[in-house]
DNA sequence: CGGCATCCGTGACGATACTG
DNA sequence: CAGTATCGTCACGGATGCCG
């Protein structure tokens, strides 16, 4: 838990940074935008974290009121983490840095460690209006609430109910899109997508 | 210059973590995001950064793209820092850290410096159209570049030739409208923004 | 075993002094 | 003016230990 370091600047670009400026916090933002999730599978994503820094974060984040602690019903009952209100609204601030960050990523390294659901960002700003959208990776599997404004964005696994449409890609394809390099558009049309689904959203995706 | 830390993950986010994520980096963009700036006058429009680390800054970022480094002509053949297109491509980033970070602002605290452009990012969200506005503030003059693409976006000081519009604001009301609380449209319907200006986009913002 | 706390080595940071 | 040099401190990353 660490005192503040504030930069005691009276702007407010200076004062997010006071408060997600640390090392690690976007990140866990960004994995926790997915939805609850306890310790141990949050510091399976995020590797490279140690666990006192974790921790560390965690704590600070409560007290700042991004995140609350939760004891979920048993069975199971262990504690996840989740997003408030207030920090799913990082949501703008991790798409305009992964949209600038996609100029940066390039083929991917040995050294880079990969999660499915990293893929929902880049996906989500290419997705319009509303809908439920199961994505179906080489890596893993995840789901999308394009088009909402609070709950998650999205989560892990297969979609919780019938998803208006579903995707799948292959490695080159998603590393492509996330690059932006390739349009999910671009992508469909060129058969590198495959969309599944008889929603009016899966129709006007494969026509696109 | 750091031998880049880097998060090793496959996502755009993180890579731009990697880029612009060490502390002060994004603060120093943001001064330059006002124009070629000298290492003195970078330095002392970041009370707190320490001569080391903001050289080393300024080394890393001219390394990563995002500034160069350029002699000024004499007379005054100082070094200025600027910003390259890659660069000001990082606005969206601030604008997102800014417009969350608004609700972080509170009353400003005995311990907060202050300078008149950190208020250029805030009005330049209320801004639309295409204009060279000049602002005067208690603590000092700016202007800024509304809808422009390239160039820069911001400068110190007075408009370098006749402005579309001026403003004049007191300290309250461009501390309530940096915290989100009051919208320009609203300082100028209350008579807390002054606007002079004969140009059709000063008189816009007279109606609103 | 999940959820941390503790310890330790390294490196980043902040303040000050100093130099071309 | 534009940094470099030095130094103490703290944050970070890795490993290990503890406790339910």
């Amino acid at each position: 838990m660490s005192p503040r370091r504030s930069y005691d600047q009276y702007c407010s670009a200076a004062r997010a940074l006071d408060v997600v400026g640390d090392r690690w916090t976007l990140l866990i933002v960004r994995e926790l935008l997915a939805g609850p999730r306890r310790y141990t599978d949050l510091h399976a994503d995020l590797p490279g974290v140690s666990t006192d820094v974790l921790a560390s974060r965690l704590k600070d984040m409560e007290r700042d009121g991004l995140t609350t602690r939760r004891r979920l019903p048993p069975p199971g009952a262990a504690f996840v983490y989740e997003l408030t209100g207030r920090g799913r609204e990082l949501l703008p601030v991790l798409q305009s840095l992964g949209a600038w960050g996609a100029g940066e990523l390039g083929e991917r390294r040995p050294t880079d460690a990969l999660r499915a659901h990293w893929f929902a960002l880049p996906l989500l700003r290419e997705l319009e209006g509303e809908a439920l959208v199961e994505v179906r990776l080489e890596e893993g599997e995840f789901h999308l609430y394009a088009g909402t404004e609070d709950g998650p964005v999205y989560g892990y696994g297969p979609a919780p109910e019938e998803p208006d449409a579903r995707l799948v890609l292959d490695s080159a394809a998603c590393e492509a899109v996330g690059r932006g390099e390739l349009s999910l558009r671009d992508a469909v049309r060129d058969g590198r997508v495959e969309v599944t689904g008889d929603s009016p959203f899966a129709k006007a995706l494969r026509e696109a």
